[in-house]
RNA sequence: CGGGGUGUAGCGUAGUCUGGUUAUCGCGCCUGCUUUGGGAGCAGGAGGUCGUCAGUUCGAAUCUGGCCACCCCGACCA
């Protein structure tokens, strides 16, 4: 084994960071806290990518740019917002560097007459630039999407899941009225949740955040909340209504039907490099990656067994009418006849990779007129005709599909608690960490004692919650409802 | 940003306490032959500013100080 991973009974986080290296999914930059996304991952990441964008083309959005760069004085417009992300910005001061006799410094005659801030999101300056998008309702809804990068200054880093620097898209909608801003708000969560079950195979809990957990300047955060193998919530998306928030600060309004001026109403939502995080932390094993079927760059890996070369020309016989079967039916595969690699070896790496079926073929299998098919989820192997093979497989990665989304809820299920007591809310986090369901008073100052004592924040009010009379689990004050506590990503 | 730890070949490491020939071993890599149904074997070979900068010393991987990076734990956050 030249590989090792940590067991992630013995140190998750360990095996965690194992897993994203040794997967070759990214790796530590010479640039502090920043990570360099290696092919394997970034080709998980296009296809995340492609699904998304198509999702978001189909209801409706378009695809813009916007700058890197944001003028100090715009992002100081919106009180919130500027609380919120203030600590956390890069800042660019200098636009020239020079030689001197200590070597290549900032030249300080070109000092910026304003700052630039690099973005951590982008409201600001889309809204400065909405402004002049935006006369009449007839201009309404304005439904824009970005691909960017963007910049967080964050203390404490881990691949994927904080990273200085990362990947999303972001999205920026304006709208009429209220009612239609908050619509398309919960449609992109929706959007989201039914990417990340059907595609990731990682069940969501959509809700939304506690004003404390809310965006800075959004007036409703929504949210989709995953639970990773080790019981902690990871946030794997969210959609924000910013009410008219921005609009007032860029001044951004339109004339209605009647003729009057009104100011437009706004929505933002974005998932990051964060939902690859999600996908490795929910469904891989201490052998490796386990990738779902539908983002897998490699969906099916074919390895031949052979002494002779005659014997590989006849594998490869077999193989070629499999993997034109393959090209007509779109899935993708890898035939490694790679003469270098023992059949051992290749099978770990792809173990190690998630590939989600193996087939292997021999000898003994050219004689039987069978073929070995393995599934990365389960880590069975059963001996399949070649004849009929091609379906076989297609109908097995649909089952993986549903199995390892079948797996992550059951995870969920058993990790989930309801709890009426404060000593039984402190004993399950500290016992086996989860979910925990428990009844809450609403203020601010509740949610900030219990984080403080247990560690574990409110990580959402579930949409269509159901209501029951209970009485908070820490201050015993009536309630409504039941939210989800846990310890989070 | 605080506390703790680590840094020696692509990877993992011995040596560091107690300074002293040519820096150890395994994996990987290259060449050749044999192999191939769960990380193959043998033979030969290449690969090192010992994280970095400075200091102490006749002599530094080893001692001292600064800096950098990464990991773990906390505070902050997607």
């Amino acid at each position: 084994m030249s590989k090792v991973i940590t067991p992630k009974e013995q140190d998750y986080s360990q095996w965690y960071n194992d897993l994203v290296i040794k997967a070759g999914l990214a790796d530590h930059s010479a640039v502090k806290g920043c990570m360099v996304i290696k092919p394997y991952g970034y080709a998980i990441w296009e296809r995340m990518q492609a699904v998304l964008d198509g999702m978001f083309k189909a209801t409706g959005h378009s695809n813009a740019y916007f700058p890197l760069f944001i003028p100090k004085s715009f992002f100081a417009k919106e009180a919130a917002h500027v609380e919120g992300f203030a600590k956390e910005c890069a800042v660019v001061t200098h636009y020239r560097l020079k030689n001197s006799p200590e070597g290549l410094v900032v030249d300080e005659d070109a000092k910026l007459d304003e700052e630039l801030i690099v973005r951590p999101t982008s409201e600001t300056i889309i809204w400065n630039t909405y402004k002049g998008w935006i006369q009449s309702y007839r201009d309404l809804p304005l439904l824009i999407n970005q691909w960017a990068n963007v910049v967080r200054w964050e203390m404490r880093t881990r691949l994927f899941l904080r990273t200085a620097e990362f990947l999303w898209q972001e999205g920026h909608t304006a709208h009429a009225t209220r009612q239609e801003a908050v619509e398309e708000a919960e449609k992109m969560l929706n959007v989201y949740a039914e990417f990340v079950e059907k595609w990731m195979s990682v069940p969501v809990i959509k809700g939304t955040k506690t004003a404390s957990e809310r965006f800075a300047g959004a007036l409703e955060t929504y949210c989709i909340e995953a639970m990773m193998q080790d019981g902690k919530a990871l946030q794997a998306g969210t959609s924000h209504f910013l009410g008219q928030n921005f609009a007032k600060a860029f001044d951004v309004k339109f004339l209605n039907k009647e003729g009057k001026s009104e100011l437009v109403w706004a929505t933002s939502w974005g998932v990051s490099t964060r939902l690859m995080g999600a996908l490795v932390m929910t469904h891989s094993d201490n052998e490796g990656l386990v990738l779902p079927p539908q983002l897998a760059p490699i969906q099916v890996v074919i390895v031949p067994i052979y002494r002779e070369a005659e014997q590989l020309a006849k594998i490869n016989e077999v193989v070629s009418k499999l993997t034109r079967s393959f090209d007509a039916d779109g899935i993708r595969y890898k035939y490694d006849s790679d003469d270098n690699r023992s059949p051992g070896w290749k099978f770990a790496e792809y173990e190690l990779k998630g590939v989600p079926v193996r087939l292997a073929i021999g000898p003994k299998d050219l004689e039987k007129g069978t073929i070995e098919v393995s599934r990365r989820d389960t880590r069975t192997k059963e001996f399949v005709p070649i004849e009929g093979v091609e379906k076989y497989v297609k109908n097995l990665l649909g089952e993986i599909t549903e199995n390892l989304f079948k797996k992550a809820v059951e995870l969920r299920t058993n990790n989930s608690h309801k709890v009426d007591t404060y000593a039984e809310f402190k004993e399950v986090l500290e016992k086996q960490s989860g979910f925990v369901w428990a009844h809450w008073d609403g203020t601010a100052e509740t949610e900030e004692k219990i984080k403080e004592e247990t560690k574990a924040t409110i990580r959402c009010i579930p949409l269509n919650n159901p209501q029951e009379e209970g009485k908070c689990v820490y201050s015993g004050k009536p309630s409504k409802q039941r939210v989800i506590f846990a310890k989070a990503y």
